[in-house]
DNA sequence: CGACACCTTGAAGAGGTTCAAGAAATGTGG
DNA sequence: CCACATTTCTTGAACCTCTTCAAGGTGTCG
């Protein structure tokens, strides 16, 4: 539950262009590092921010990966979300103040916290930040309407190849491998997001195993024909 | 697809309440007026808006009642929301200039078009609306993890009983009866919604039918035993 | 009044869940 | 660093909920 703190600026991050709006000039990104008062570290298995509590600040992911959920009355949890460097979190707070859903930290991790009443302040003085925030708040919105789709609408199949491509491409457009990886949760955080039971979400991962359209052991996972993955994806834009 | 125009204030109007924000003096009201710039009317049966259209605007409901959907690229259909009076429509369009779901109108309806350039200019003089802004999109964020937990952990009976709940609540915030209302969707439209078959939808009505709860007649519905509905719904704040 | 869309209900079937057991990996303490 | 406990994962078999397919009924609208 401790966090240790650091302060340190936006203009030299390299995650800049993952968070933050492009088209700032040079003259204006000082003003930006004030969006980020301080930094954070978070333990694995540790929370963030928890249902219940008061919001004041979104978290840019510096480093790390995170699972968010939502509990209903008698305790079921639904995962909402696995986010990682460069994403946002918090945005569930603003409407009431109040967080409603739990951040929990998958491994350890690092992020930037950003003042909403400052995000506020500044939005009105630069537009392009304005736009920003809009965006990615728009951007959930699309999101989850593709997840309400995959629940909805999807087999098992569909929407584990639906869950792999999508990890895949956020963490290549990160830097990492195309076709390799290591799953940051269990299999039954998997089923929790997808609306599955782990045993289900095992099974489905060792049939693509025996199809050979990827390689499972344990929690590192290697893409072996994409192709046929993408072809089980019928989402639009579930990012 | 015609749509007729009007001309009309948001100072004078009696949701405005539901769909602005609280806090402006009457000095600043004419302001406020400025956000829209005409109203529409659509027929029933006709889109307010439709995946890959151009987004410009945000739309509040004035009369009416909408169905908001996403397709897949193999053609299913998940409807997201069902949007009544006051009701603000259009967010999905933000994140990349062009909307992602089709706004259909299930009854004839009539929305204020509130261009979004203008929505962001007012909202920087504004800080009140700022806020009610972000609020609105956050809610919107709040009610689809709402949806995914019902969608990924409820039986058909909790859904159909969540979604009755919540229908009830918003027509009554509005007015109407607290147990008695018609439904604007048909059969396939709910099960859409709640990840069902139309004859699961249909099936669950007779349960409850049954079991004295409601009373069913075509597409009225009369709640006899709230509190054994609500029993049922173990969602948090899905609004 | 007739055509059409919508709704209800039954019976069979499928996909996913539940329960259970064992295997593999991970963590802990000596 | 190894032994043991614990957690996580896999797999099988039975079961259950919801779906699919089908037929008939009801309401609605030109």
């Amino acid at each position: 539950m401790k966090a240790e703190v650091f302060k340190v600026a936006c203009s030299s991050c390299n995650l800049r262009e993952l968070c933050m709006p492009v088209g700032f000039d040079q003259k204006d990104m000082h003003k930006l590092d004030e969006i980020v008062t301080v930094r954070k570290k978070i333990k694995q298995g540790d929370l963030l921010f928890e249902n219940g509590e008061i919001f004041t600040s979104l978290y840019a992911i510096r480093t790390g990966f995170f699972k968010t959920s939502v509990a209903s009355e008698d305790g079921r949890e639904q995962v909402t979300g696995f986010q990682m460097a460069g994403e946002i979190i918090g945005l569930d707070g603003i409407v009431n103040d109040r967080h409603t859903c739990n951040a929990l930290a998958l491994e350890d991790a690092e992020v930037c916290v950003m003042p909403f009443d400052h995000i506020e302040d500044l939005s009105r003085e630069f537009p392009v930040l304005q736009k920003h925030v809009h965006k990615i708040m728009s951007r959930e919105i699309v999101r989850e309407h593709g997840m309400m789709m995959l629940l909805g609408n999807m087999s098992a199949e569909e929407r584990l190849a639906n869950f792999l491509v999508n990890l895949v491409q956020r963490l290549f457009a990160r830097g990492q491998s195309q076709s390799e990886f290591i799953l940051r949760m269990s299999r039954e955080e998997i089923g929790s997001y997808l609306g599955l039971k782990l045993e289900t979400v095992s099974r489905t991962f060792s049939k693509y195993s025996e199809e050979g359209i990827i390689e499972v052991k344990q929690k590192h996972i290697k893409i072996l024909k994409p192709d046929s993955l993408k072809q089980l994806v019928k989402l639009p834009n579930c990012n």
